[in-house]
DNA sequence: GTCTATAATTTGATAGAC
DNA sequence: GTCTATCAAATTATAGAC
């Protein structure tokens, strides 16, 4: 069935682009990488990649949005949330591609509402902080989580620490993101005593 | 003396083009401004502008240099570290073409070497690093801070959530990014009983 | 010190054929 | 679904005159 016309191939050739797109990020830099190179990397011209992706910008926002769908299906084996978040950052230590896209993207499309990325970024700076903020509270009910926080605060500061250490690990590799973001959950949380 | 040559007028240029041109970033966006529209605003041509500053990106740094000397300089009453990052956090709620500037800049030239400004940012990211980290250490031996926390990852840690809050700032300025700098440094102090 | 004029790309996007 | 051809185009950067 579905022999020609060949719906299913162009869902395979959408999917090549998308991670033949995210190598080349992470091989030769985002800024460095044009539509016309992702092109002739999976053998079509740059007219004929735009078919599948409206824009530029449309194909970077349609990587992370496939990052996101990943990460939410994964099964990140994590006792609590603050060892979830840190197997997150841990991962995308091995995806170098990703975190130039998502820290050139979100820089871009913070500054200028018009860009295709601005609503993505905002959207998902809310949603996640909120399901952040939630989490928070129960473990505060449960008390694991220090009283005396506020959790969306906190939410926040834990998505700012993941985004800044990114920008440092860019600069200097041997910066280890999911360690920091870590340090900031173990003063989080009730009785921080601190292992070393 | 110096009437002709006028080797004070043109640094008086220099510095009204630098101020103009945050300006500009501030209103109409850093991605939006071009060298043409700063010469526009500076009554020069693209080219005369040129003259003062070897590249966009070259105009670009050069203003966050200023910023950097400024801030050195500038007496911000703050009793103790913690309030003193706070203050500067919150100083840059009132420049947001510099907060435009820093996060775009810091994003593209952290993915790609040959960019003019990644040496500014990989010096600037490791100088105020070592200086933060030495003046924890004080800290810890006078016990104003937990003696548990390493004082290079805490230093990096409160970078990054001021790199961080700039982002999610720009998307919802309605966020306290002062308020969450200092939550964290609330967190690492000793015996943080935390008043609201 | 400032301008005119122009180069030099690069690169993203569209129209229409096969 | 993919290509050819072409546009749009915007800038940045440079050479050389005044």
């Amino acid at each position: 069935m579905a022999r020609r016309g060949s719906y299913a191939k162009g869902i395979a050739k959408r999917e090549e682009i998308l991670s033949v797109a995210l190598d080349l990020v992470a091989t030769q830099g985002f800024r460095r990488t044009s539509i016309k190179d992702v092109a002739d990397a999976v053998g079509l011209t740059q007219a004929g990649l735009l078919h599948y992706f409206d824009s530029k910008d449309e194909l970077w926002v349609a990587i992370l949005r496939r990052r996101d769908e990943h990460d939410n299906a994964a099964q990140w084996d994590a006792p609590d949330f603050a060892a979830l978040l840190a197997a997150v950052v841990r991962h995308n230590a091995e995806v170098p591609g990703l975190v130039q896209m998502f820290v050139n993207l979100s820089a871009a499309a913070a500054t200028d509402p018009e860009h295709p990325a601005h609503d993505y970024f905002r959207e998902r700076y809310e949603s996640t902080r909120s399901r952040m903020t939630a989490d928070f509270r129960t473990m505060q009910q449960d008390g694991r989580l220090r009283a005396d926080l506020d959790p969306e605060e906190l939410a926040s500061v834990l998505l700012a620490v993941s985004d800044g250490m990114q920008i440092q690990w860019l600069y200097d590799p041997s910066r280890d993101m999911a360690e920091h973001v870590e340090l900031v959950t173990r003063l989080a949380m009730a009785q921080a005593t601190t292992a070393s």
